[in-house]
DNA sequence: ATCACTTATACTCATTGCTAACATAAGGCG
DNA sequence: CGCCTTATGTTAGCAATGAGTATAAGTGAT
């Protein structure tokens, strides 16, 4: 019942700056041949010490990179064998609690070995805010529907409609939530780093699909930002990202970061104003150029007043002309 | 980084039978005295065999229950050092990776030990179907309101607000997800016998607050029906419970025992029809009384068609008549 | 000072989705 | 045969959403 095991935690740290969704990243130790050397900041949990799993995370977060956490979340365990890198290792299996935590911008670097990683280079197929992201969609999205196995056979046909599903091609919809999906595609497929690190293979990764991480962290940040994106939904999370009183341009701005979408300003405006997720404060923000905006700050009322309050984001209705030929 | 850890996985595996929700459960072993000998299945991760930690639940719930697990998804991972029952023991700390599971109706019991236990007995006061259940409403939240610290104090009037939201009390609105934050303000105001167990005291879990299981199982159960709860909204999972075919009022009958809410009948079936998720079979069923139903078979290409299927519940709305007059 | 430009805020309108009620169909049963 | 039960079909009204147009209030250039 309890074989060599390690049990270990992840932290996915989220700010949004300047319009830019960024991710906490640490120089990994070990690994000294290899030119990729982030990876996300993970420690041990003390049983003796620690009382809670969230306890020990805030704890060696607070010891490593001098961040103090404030929302917090569980995300997932990652325990499969294949975690470890590159090929047979016969090293302890190890598990990984991953949670997301977030924090608000301008908080501190932290020391040496940690910085802020645009989470776009990671996964640059997920930003449309300016339309597909150029160049990526055509090369990214066809990787991941080949397939790796004979061609016309069952697991092709099957990855072919996962993609087509994950991706929205052939008439289905983009999902912005399925950041997993895609990603675990384009690894299946063998078109990001990782994918081929894990295999040993000397090819290159196609073009396009953004940097990778140590590990399996790239995966791991892509169910926190799905998990995010999800939760932006009905959770007041956007406001964990920004400081106490911001004007809604900022809010739009945050959220658009991390849906990696534009949003219609007057129909957002008109949303979280009318749906009471804010008020305004009287105060005025004199803003760098164009009409100064007012302060709002999140109203915490709304907690009590709906089941389930968050911003407006598309992708949960149906889509608008489903001309589906394939 | 590695202490005297013991990892184990547990299985909340749920079915619907007549308009029922069930859980299984199993006798444990161990705490001989208690009365109360329920609890989830779990078991252990064996690292040498098991590949991934999915492969390993499915694994030891075939050997020990003779079930074959369909539809599977990790749920959370519970670690608090108070997992443990009762008092200062000091045993190794356990990890438990929790997954949730759906089988078909009418799938075996499996070997001696194994019941299927009725969700609503564990959980009386998340049964809405009949009206507020009877005698728990009055008796239920008041107890989850009630605090433990100084009267008046700040950590009263924080738990005040939280079980106003949680339970939808004072103008909120009653939110179906929110089972565990239900379950824990209960356990914290020591009304659920758990927490009356935990803390060693004698008294008597206050009227109506459900059956207990061992250790946080109840805890786990909780989660695990808020989750499914939401999930039932933006992924066709209720179909993991039925037959491949069945009729309308069967699949909305499933819901209804899930959700714990009674849905409009002709707005259920509007709703799956025209959003895509069944198609009609020519088939009919001859039913007890009544007219014949029409057989139904879930629709997979809704997959593509819509970004996130499910059934319609209510509950993501504002308020109807907002008159929150505390 | 005024104009162009930028950003913020307000209002309108059509469409879609949801609620709830009404109406009809098709069995079983006394 | 009429009544009960359950299934199925239709429609009006309202709320939420998506998108367009208009106005307000600053900055900086001419």
């Amino acid at each position: 019942m309890s074989e060599p095991l390690v049990v270990g935690l992840s932290a996915v740290i989220v700010a949004v700056t300047d319009e830019t969704p960024r991710v906490l990243a640490v120089r990994r130790p070990g690994a000294p041949g290899a030119p990729e050397g982030w990876g996300l900041p993970s420690g041990p949990l003390d049983p003796e010490r620690d009382r809670t799993l969230e306890l020990a995370l805030r704890s060696w977060v607070r010891a490593q990179t001098g961040l103090e956490l404030g929302y917090v979340e569980q995300l997932y365990t990652f325990g499969d064998r294949e975690r470890r890198t590159a090929g047979p290792w016969d090293g302890p299996r190890e598990i990984s609690i991953a949670y997301l935590a977030l924090v608000r911008e301008g908080a501190a670097p932290g020391p040496a070995g940690a910085t802020w990683l645009d989470v776009y280079d990671l996964f640059p197929w997920e930003d449309w805010r300016r339309g597909g992201p150029p160049g990526v969609d055509p090369v990214v999205a066809p990787a991941a529907a080949r397939g790796v196995g004979p061609a016309g056979g069952p697991s092709r046909t099957a990855r072919r409609e996962r993609a087509d599903i994950a991706f929205g091609l052939g008439g289905a919809a983009w999902d912005g939530d399925r950041v997993l999906d895609r990603y675990e595609l384009l690894y299946e497929t063998r078109a990001v780093a990782e994918a081929l690190r894990d295999a040993g293979g000397g090819s290159r990764p196609t073009a396009g699909t953004g940097r990778a991480l140590a590990l399996d962290h790239r995966r791991i940040l892509a169910s926190a930002l799905g998990r995010l994106r999800g939760k932006l939904r009905y959770r007041p999370v956007a406001f964990e990202l920004l400081p106490p009183l911001f004007t809604l341009s900022q809010l739009q701005r945050t959220v658009e970061a991390l849906a990696g979408l534009r949003l219609h300003q007057q129909n957002f405006r008109r949303l979280v104003e009318q749906g009471g997720l804010v008020e305004g404060t009287g105060k005025i923000e004199t803003r760098t150029g164009g009409r100064p905006a007012e302060l709002f700050r999140f109203r915490r009322e709304v907690l009590r007043e709906r089941p389930a309050p968050g911003v407006g984001l598309p992708g949960r209705r149906r889509r608008r002309s489903a001309d589906g030929a394939a």
